[in-house]
DNA sequence: GATACTACTATCCTAAAGGATACCGGTATC
DNA sequence: GATACCGGTATCCTTTAGGATAGTAGTATC
């Protein structure tokens, strides 16, 4: 293992435990079970409450509420109210939630290639046997 | 909103929920509350059982050794059995595990942007009023 | 022979996340 | 006046993560 490499964690434990609560930061607005779809369906435009619903499929109406609650108190959801009859409520992503892009994207890419990992190192212990 | 920023969601159904269980598998490789500080204690070395326990500070045994096993299962940590009378056994960083690195500063480096975003708001939102 | 250390496992418990179900006030439609 | 849609809230329940506590087998130390 080369230390060189390891510049986030290099041996100062207060910058080091800085790097771990913000990494820890970032996992904790990504958290929960429905923020990431969530997000994507939005990425379309705005959408009302019933509708996010349905394309989520088997959300219930409590769930949905507090995750759309949270996405906007981090800035990533703009609540809209329309004083149509009856009044019209929309969802839709901000400009500042394009900031969770490029970790977005990180995320996806590790991922991805982690199950290429894992599928390798199967077949090579298989191919041991 | 531009959509040409948000390449990795457009608007095919098959890529996007590719995507969004990519970035879960990535997440939950992270989850837990464990996992970052067990990997950055690692950073400087082999490590007994023990000894880990002891600088993570409060962990029990039961999680400790839940959370190992995870991580060697995910091959960031390689487990080795020392036949000295008793054994000793240690744990330390794969060279697999570097891969995480960039993962990693992303979260970090968004986190620490993310704070600076919340504070300003809340300032401007106090001079508002 | 009592005590202590290592590397754990086993059992029980708590708190939080998430879900099922029901309901509400307002409006529109038949 | 009955039914249905919208945008939720209220109440209860289950599942999961994590922790507290105790114990175990093997060795070493006093």
């Amino acid at each position: 293992m080369n230390d060189e490499q390891r510049l986030h964690f290099k041996h100062d434990p207060e910058a080091c435990k800085a790097s771990v609560n913000a990494v820890r930061d970032t996992l904790y607005v990504l958290s929960g079970k429905w923020k990431l779809p969530l997000i994507v369906s939005l990425t379309n435009g705005p959408m009302r409450f019933k509708d996010i619903q349905r394309a989520l499929g088997e959300i219930t109406p409590k769930i949905l509420s507090k995750e759309l609650r949270e996405l906007e108190l981090n800035e990533f959801v703009k609540r809209t109210v329309f004083p149509t009859t009856p009044v019209t409520i929309t969802y839709e992503l901000t400009p500042y939630s394009q900031s969770l892009d490029k970790v977005i994207v990180e995320l996806r890419n590790w991922g991805l290639e982690h199950r290429k990992h894992i599928r390798e190192s199967m077949r090579k212990r298989s191919e041991e046997e």
